[in-house]
DNA sequence: GCCAACGTTGGC
DNA sequence: GCCAACGTTGGC
């Protein structure tokens, strides 16, 4: 079993939209990061453990976790011309993007905000606890997974 | 809203 | 293959 982090915009899908149905399962497209969607597609497998992180809002950080259902598979969004994640240059044949499912498994009782990531020495090599870090998919070690949810 | 940092594109 | 220009990300 893997543990990640994935990045969302809580205006566009966030952790209380997760928790609000939280049998249903949670379809990730729209990576369109080469980097992120290797990860997704080499690396995640059914039953890994996500950190939910809130990103490009008021209150940035981890916000909840939940758990890989589907592995890899085409994102549908790719193919779908009024989708934003639209990509012209992507087909069928040789789809260029990958989704993968999540399913809810609990909100955290409070945010463990960035500004607690970035101070704990233990983060320091999180992507997330760096400057200029876009990756939207990496990888968390179990260590760090630990690290990190003690610091609630 | 600003802007630094980053990833991608395309001309050469 | 280099790199300038550009668009995007994401914290502040």
């Amino acid at each position: 079993m893997n543990y990640w982090l994935f990045k969302t915009e809580p205006s566009e899908c966030s952790i209380d939209d997760f928790a609000r149905a939280p049998t249903t399962p949670i379809v990730w497209e729209g990576v369109r990061n080469y980097q992120a969607r290797n990860f997704l597609r080499d690396g995640v497998v059914v039953g890994d453990q996500v950190l939910i992180y809130h990103s490009s809002c008021k209150d940035i950080g981890v916000a909840g976790i939940a758990e890989v259902v589907r592995a890899a598979y085409a994102d549908p969004s790719q193919f779908d011309p009024r989708s934003p994640y639209y990509d012209a240059k992507s087909s069928p044949q040789q789809p260029r993007w990958v989704a993968v499912d999540l399913r809810f498994v609990n909100k955290l009782p409070r945010l463990i905000t960035l500004d607690k990531i970035k101070s704990s020495a233990k983060m320091a090599e999180l992507p997330v606890a760096q400057k200029g870090s876009r990756l939207s998919v990496m990888p968390v070690t179990i260590q760090q997974w630990r690290d990190l949810l003690a610091l609630q």
